[in-house]
RNA sequence: GGGCCCGUAGCUCAGCGGUUAGAGCAGCGGACUUUUAAUCCGUCGGUCCAGGGUUCGAAUCCCUGCGGGCCUACCA
């Protein structure tokens, strides 16, 4: 019955005919070994036929029926099972008629081993534990259409053991990511997702209402600023992983919401942060993927610490052989910028352009892990100045396989310094630009109190992630990526009578 | 945002101006008690993304829209 209107019909009628004589879907189901277990009993048990008894539970992905035999596969999230039903052992062997691919059973038997050589259950007793009312994709060829990937994760989770991978690693990445923090005694911390303003970051924000306050709260693009007010309330080792968001594009590099790592370490300077970030990275890939080798495409990455390292300045140099420091104006910035081709909006600023000719000119080609220290002030209002030179911070990024990975600063402790650069930006920002940061007077008045000073940092976990995993897109690495709003969805058929037809 | 490509059965795909749109898998009926992409016979199944246009004739060509992918631009 090849309509998905016809498929979704027998199985419901299939469904009506299981609540005739049991409940296919029961609370409670008995399970004594996973599919994986399983047959590790079998071989434990010295491989002896119909000796290990157990009961199984699972997702039925195969059947091959053949009269008064048949042979199902069983799938669990430790592998797959084969089971063996036989008209002359079960009395209810018609009713697997009434079995679909995609449907969950319980099945209890003994294990032996097939002629083929398979490790099966000999099926004494089962049941169907959970009736599927849609078809599963092709069990050969899966589902390789990306936007019911994206779309619809459960069925490529189910499909393709890529995607399960991708998911298992990621769990693995952000363990390993908390374990580190935990382990060097960091507290960890959860900051507002809701804020009076958006700060932090460049970015944009998304905006919300709470009703009951009748107040506008935007959504956090960092958590930079909350982090610091515990510095400021005492705590010395603070980090959190959350999910911050942003009102861009979207992108095989961006979505709207991803996961942010930030740490603040207090009387640590930028110099500490960049030790240990080569140390995080080192004990991730180690426990992700058992080196600190990695390949992506045809690139070899090798996470082993000491990273390279060169300055914001002196890698402008050495990839375009411009010298900011003699192009102090915008103007004289922009023109050596469009010689080369960058094109410049017109309010751009100094830094902007400078960003505009790291990111066409350097960042793609760090391929390696790469330290930038030393960023123009401009562009990084919540940095410390270096001493014998307030025209940079000490800030650095980490970039690696033409991405950033890292971004971290020695702290700006200042409260008079941090309130003109707040100031500063929100003039810009009164100016049009709608990235530039926001002067957060509360997160003024508390660094007012003091902070002590410290490092800071600042990762994308999923690039993180995308980096582990060789993933080239983030979209891949998202569980569920942000996607367009789909219309005229013809999914809806279950508001017909469920028992008969 | 810009450029290129894609959208046909539940899934994977063919058909690219000419009868009534096809195949494999899945489904349904039948045969088959050790199969494993089981096999064999039969069979059901389509808003060819949507709307408009060109044409004697459109899944096929053109336009618009919707959705997606890749590349590119900003961010992480």
């Amino acid at each position: 019955m090849p309509s998905e209107r016809e498929l979704f019909d027998q199985r419901l009628s299939k469904r009506a005919q299981l609540l005739e004589s049991s409940d296919p879907y029961p609370a409670r189901v008995e399970r004594t070994h996973t599919a994986a277990e399983a047959v590790q009993a079998f071989l434990d048990a010295g491989e002896v036929d119909e000796q290990v008894a157990v009961t199984v539970v699972g997702r039925v992905t195969a059947q091959r029926v053949m009269g008064k035999a048949a042979f199902l596969d069983l799938r669990d999230q430790s592998g797959r099972i084969q089971l063996h039903f036989r008209r002359d052992r079960l009395e209810d062997f018609d009713r697997i008629d009434l079995v679909d691919l995609g449907d969950f059973l319980e099945v209890s038997g003994t294990l032996f081993r097939t002629r083929t050589g398979e490790v099966t259950v000999a099926v004494a007793k089962w049941r169907i534990v959970t009736k599927a009312l849609r078809p599963l994709p092709d069990k050969f060829h899966g589902l390789t259409d990306t936007e019911a990937r994206y779309r619809q994760r459960y069925l490529d989770l189910i499909a393709n053991e890529r995607s399960r991978e991708v998911a298992f690693t990621r769990s693995r990445v952000v363990s390993a990511i908390r374990r580190f923090f935990l382990d060097r005694g960091f507290l960890e911390v959860e900051t507002p997702v809701l804020q009076d303003n958006a700060g932090g970051a460049a970015a944009r924000p998304f905006l919300t209402h709470h009703n009951a306050l009748d107040r506008d709260l935007a959504m956090r693009i960092s958590l930079e600023l909350h982090l610091k007010r515990l510095l400021v309330g005492g705590f010395e080792k603070v980090f959190e992983i959350g999910r911050v968001f942003r009102n861009e594009g979207i992108s095989y590099r961006h979505n709207p919401e991803f996961t942010l790592l930030e740490s603040y370490e207090a009387y640590a300077d930028y110099e500490d942060v960049a030790r240990m970030v080569e140390d995080l990275l080192g004990a991730v890939a180690l426990e992700v993927l058992g080196g600190t080798d990695l390949t992506h495409g045809e690139h070899t990455v090798s996470l082993q610490a000491p990273f390279a390292r060169t300055t914001y300045h002196r890698a402008l140099l050495d990839h375009t052989g411009i010298d900011f420091y003699q192009y102090r104006s915008v103007d004289a910035l922009s023109e050596v910028a469009r010689e080369r081709g960058v094109r410049t909006e017109a309010g751009a600023s100094w830094g902007t352009v400078l960003d505009a000719l790291m990111s066409e000119f350097v960042e793609p080609k760090l391929i390696q892990p790469t330290f930038i220290f030393d960023y123009p002030t401009e562009i990084s209002p919540l940095a410390k100045r270096k001493v014998d030179d307030p025209s940079v911070v000490e800030r650095f990024e980490l970039f690696a396989l033409g991405y950033e990975i890292a971004n971290a600063y020695s702290e700006l402790n200042d409260p008079v310094d941090q309130r003109d650069r707040m100031m500063e930006q929100a003039s810009k920002k009164a100016e049009g630009d709608e990235e530039a940061e926001i002067a957060d007077e509360d997160f003024l008045v508390a660094i007012e109190h003091g902070m002590p000073p410290a490092g800071g940092l600042g990762i994308g976990v999923d690039r993180v992630v995308q980096l582990m995993t060789g993933e080239h897109s983030l979209r891949e690495v998202i569980l569920f990526p942000t996607m367009r709003e789909r219309q005229a969805e013809r999914h809806e058929l279950s508001d017909e009578d469920d028992g008969a037809s």
